[in-house]
RNA sequence: GGGGCUGUAGCUCAGUUGGGAGAGCGUCGCACUUGCACUGCGAAGGUCGCAGGUUCAAUCCCUGUCAGCUCCA
């Protein structure tokens, strides 16, 4: 039987309308990490923000709960109910029906649809709400037994410390007796007694003074666990059991060796890849921080289990394919990503496979001596290979090893503090700053006014006049143009000045309201409450508009090539180029660079003009504007629209037309941590330039290997492959010439050391030549001392060979030291093979030394 | 922005007080075999990422640069 299905069909048929589910990425929710829950994309509703276009709904929600507050990702695998993705269903009145309506549909649902039998279903009220438990006994004829009371802490519902809130009736199914638990009543239900369905009914509101009021519209909220109702129908204990995860578990059992895989992998896995697949399909990807922290520990978890039972190939990705089929009528997604949600997992997979072999390698080198890991060996496992702690944690249970927890934990504070220190932040301390001042930033529409001083600082004081030429300060005015460092904009420069001082602008920085200019006095005095005249370069100025408005259309771009999973990380607007870092799990391919300039040049062609305007936060982002994740925004925040389709949240300085960006070029593409990346680019000026010199070098290539521009790359190749086979040749050349040489070479015996020995100035061999030739002398004497020379750039480079028998008796090492000490010279080698140079001698001197040391 | 690591044969990687570049897998050849697989023997395959520097001598040390990975901010 399709649930699912026949929940939606029996609440259309009650004149509900069925809305699809909501993105798992709350919508307008930005404290809350996924839709956990049914009621999630009705919150404003229920906040009396915004008007239901129907007040009777019913819904299938996907719903994720993982991370955050109460993390229970380890207990899953380890329960039968446990999922950090499920369904809900659930049905809403907003201002409709309420708890007696409720109630009946409820009860009508369970009884006529599902066919549950009435004896075995229970229900809890709150122990206040007299209507409700009217409702159950005498409407629907619910046995006093079967009745039970609770308190706040099971049936009061609500979302905040204020806001709408109310008490709630939950169905209970009894499992049976020969499953252990007690009544909710009595504390644990254990397994026996399972909540089905928990109706909520929304009538009052808490305000700050803990009053709760009637609200005027009093409101049904309900959510059912679709997997649990399964387990329930299907009279199952598990909620694996169920046909829901039917075809999964059967691909699992006939793609995988189930004899290292238990039960316990294998919900791991069943529940996992849903998780993920589905997260991936509403566009998170894999990263080290939230969301995508959250998506990267699911999968990791479930790779690690599976490394552990042998299977060390990336596995997890291949089950989208069953989800599509089974789960892919309902969430398009998953049939429309497809390719995505497999190469994200693939790929994520295969990073993790290779740190955890790589990990487990290093850490198998690292305590072969010892028991043990040092902060120092954990730290770097961590800081270079980006090995968690925690899995070195689970190893040394493993393996039994000590680890210096406090040591790494000390490392990684250093590198914390190091990192704080680097990091180029202007103004450091600012407890000195006056906070009551207050200065209005009008740089959006003057490049230059006058205003009067309100502040000046030096030395971290605040002080009243200023008159020392040269000397650095801190100035706060009324009323700037000069844009402060923020959002990744630099800020500007420029002068201030009257008519009895000059001052050089170099930095401004804004701390809570007020704007602080760091500034040069070049000459005369300044003090608070003098007029000036505040003036920024304007010219530079409009270079970081255009990088900044080119920022914009650069993420906009790089979401319709990349898609919806990529999200500001950094960014930086100078007024030479810019920098934007980005969440994406591999290099950007030479196309999708080029996809991506593409779009950006089409905009500067449709000369757009930008629009500026103010709104609520909520309406801003309804409206698709971007936003950061985690950033805090006041309620009013600013809209800039550049170019046909970009919406940003955005307190920048901004073009007023695309064209005036006239021509943007990507200039790198790198990357920044584990799915981030990053891409350098210029505008303007610069890009133009970088065109120029790309093409001034190409043509120096071109003339210089006499090939078309077009045909450059082929040369290169044939050049390459020229360059190898010629150095083939040379080789066996080489050898063939000094074969010859060597039959043409005399030697002479040695007395002493029984060898043959050869003495010979080699003026026309090369040194590559000479070394073949040693070597050829040792393999054709096993009996051998030789000794090449070479007068080069007034040295004389005396080459020692001594054949491998002979080593022992007297080796190429001892001739070396022997000429060094005779001539003063240096050099060294083994005991084969040695080389020195010397100098203000002639060869023949090196010779006859030579014959009288050897004969 | 501040660090750490990696770059060596088609692939995976060894290679320390700097002293004539290696292993395993893969490829090819030969032997064994009806053929395949297996096994044995043999061979080919290298600008040691790139460019400078130090040195008698650099895959190794130093500087720069490119590419990839990673941690912190």
């Amino acid at each position: 039987m399709d649930i699912r299905l026949a929940f939606i069909d029996y609440f259309k048929k009650q004149n509900h309308e069925h809305i699809e589910s909501s993105s798992l990425i709350p919508a307008s929710d930005k404290t809350l990490l996924f839709t956990n829950s049914g009621m999630v994309q009705f919150k404003d509703i229920f906040l009396g923000l915004q008007k239901p276009k129907n007040k009777k709904i019913v819904t299938c929600q996907k719903c994720v709960r993982a991370g955050g507050k109460h993390n229970d990702l380890e207990n899953i695998g380890y329960t039968n109910r446990h999922h950090s993705f499920f369904e809900m269903l659930g049905n809403f009145s907003f201002g409709d029906y309420f708890k007696e309506e409720a109630i009946t549909l409820a009860w009508g649902f369970l009884i006529n649809e599902l066919k549950l039998d009435k004896e075995r279903l229970y229900v809890s009220v709150h122990k206040d709400d007299a209507d409700a438990a009217n409702i159950w006994l005498k409407k629907i004829g619910l046995d006093s037994d079967k009745l039970w009371y609770l308190g706040d802490k099971d049936n009061f519902w609500q979302m905040g410390n204020t806001g709408p809130c109310g008490p709630c009736s939950e169905i209970f199914y009894d499992l049976g007796e020969e499953l252990k638990g007690s009544i909710p009543s009595k504390g644990d239900t254990g397994d026996r007694f399972i909540e089905i369905w928990n109706l909520v009914f929304t009538q009052y509101n808490r305000d700050i003074n803990n009053a709760l009021n009637d609200l005027p519209k009093k409101c049904v909220d309900t959510g059912m666990g679709l997997e649990r109702i399964h387990a329930v129908v299907e009279g199952k204990s598990d909620n694996f059991k169920t046909s829901l995860f039917a075809d999964l578990e059967k691909y699992l059992d006939k793609s995988l060796n189930t004899k290292n895989i238990n039960y316990t992998i294998k919900k791991i896995i069943m529940d996992h890849c849903r998780s993920a697949c589905f997260l991936i399909s509403d566009g998170i990807i894999p990263s080290n921080e939230g969301r995508g922290y959250v998506l990267r520990r699911i999968i990791r978890r479930a790779t690690r289990f599976l490394y552990n039972a042998g299977i060390q190939e990336p596995f997890i990705h291949t089950c989208s394919e069953v989800l599509s089929k089974t789960m892919g009528n309902t969430y398009i997604n998953l049939i429309q990503k497809k390719d995505l949600i497999q190469d994200t997992l693939k790929l994520e997979e295969e990073n993790y496979l290779n740190t955890l072999s790589r990990g487990l390698d290093l850490i198998e080198k690292l305590t072969r001596s010892r028991n043990e890991l040092t902060g120092e060996n954990i730290f770097k496992l961590y800081d270079t290979y980006g090995f968690p702690s925690e899995i070195i944690q689970e190893i040394a249970i493993e393996k039994k090893l000590k680890l210096d927890m406090n040591s790494f934990n000390n490392l990684m504070s250093k590198q914390k503090e190091l990192s704080r220190q680097s990091s180029n932040f202007e103004i450091k301390d600012s407890s000195f700053i006056d906070s009551s001042l207050k200065s209005n930033f009008s740089g959006y529409s003057a490049s230059e006014l006058s205003s009067k001083v309100i502040g000046l600082y030096a030395d971290n004081k605040p002080i009243e006049m200023y008159k020392k030429p040269n000397s650095e300060l801190l100035i706060v005015v009324e009323d700037t143009p000069f844009y402060p460092e923020g959002g990744g904009q630099i800020s500007d420069i420029g002068t201030i000045s009257n008519d009895t001082v000059n001052i050089e602008v170099r930095n401004v920085q804004k701390i809570n309201n007020v704007i602080l200019h760091a500034v040069k006095i070049t000459s005369g005095s300044i003090s608070v409450g003098d007029q000036v005249r505040l003036e920024i370069d304007t010219i530079r100025r409009d270079k970081i508009a255009i990088n900044h408005s080119s920022t914009h259309l650069l993420n906009q771009a790089l979401r319709d090539v990349l898609g919806g999973h990529v999200e500001q990380k950094g960014s930086l607007v100078t007024d030479e180029y810019l920098r934007f870092d980005f969440s994406h799990n591999k290099p950007l391919t030479l196309d999708e660079i080029r996809k991506i300039e593409t779009i950006i040049s089409l905009e500067i062609t449709l000369q757009k003009n930008t629009s500026e305007k103010n709104l609520s936060y909520k309406d801003a982002i309804k409206n698709g504007a971007l936003a950061f994740f985690d950033e805090k925004y006041s309620d009013e925040v600013r809209v800039v629209n550049i170019g046909t389709k970009s919406m940003e949240l955005c307190g920048g300085t901004h073009i007023d037309n695309t064209s005036q960006i006239r021509l943007f070029k990507v200039l790198n593409e790198t990357s920044v941590s584990t799915g981030v990346r990053r891409i350098e680019a210029v505008t303007g000026e610069k890009a133009f330039h970088s065109y120029q010199s790309i093409y001034d070098e190409m043509k120096k290539l071109s003339n210089e290997l006499n090939s078309p521009l077009n045909q450059l790359h082929e040369k290169i190749l044939s050049l390459k492959s020229g360059y190898t086979s010629h150095s083939a040749s040379m080789d066996r050349l080489n050898k063939n010439y000094i074969s010859l040489y060597y039959n043409q070479l005399k030697f002479t015996e040695s007395t002493r050391y029984k060898t043959v020995m050869y003495l010979k100035d080699c003026a026309d061999l090369t040194i590559d030549q000479i070394k073949i030739l040693s070597d050829l002398v040792k393999t054709k004497n096993k009996n051998s001392i030789s000794v090449f020379m070479k007068d080069e750039n007034k040295q004389i480079n005396c080459y020692v060979g001594v054949s491998k028998q002979c080593k022992h008796s007297y080796n190429a090492k001892q001739i070396i030291t022997q000429i060094n000490e005779q001539f003063k010279s240096k050099g060294g080698g083994s005991e084969t093979f040695g080389t020195s140079a010397v100098h203000g001698q002639s060869v023949d001197k090196i010779i006859d030394y030579l014959k009288t040391l050897l004969d």
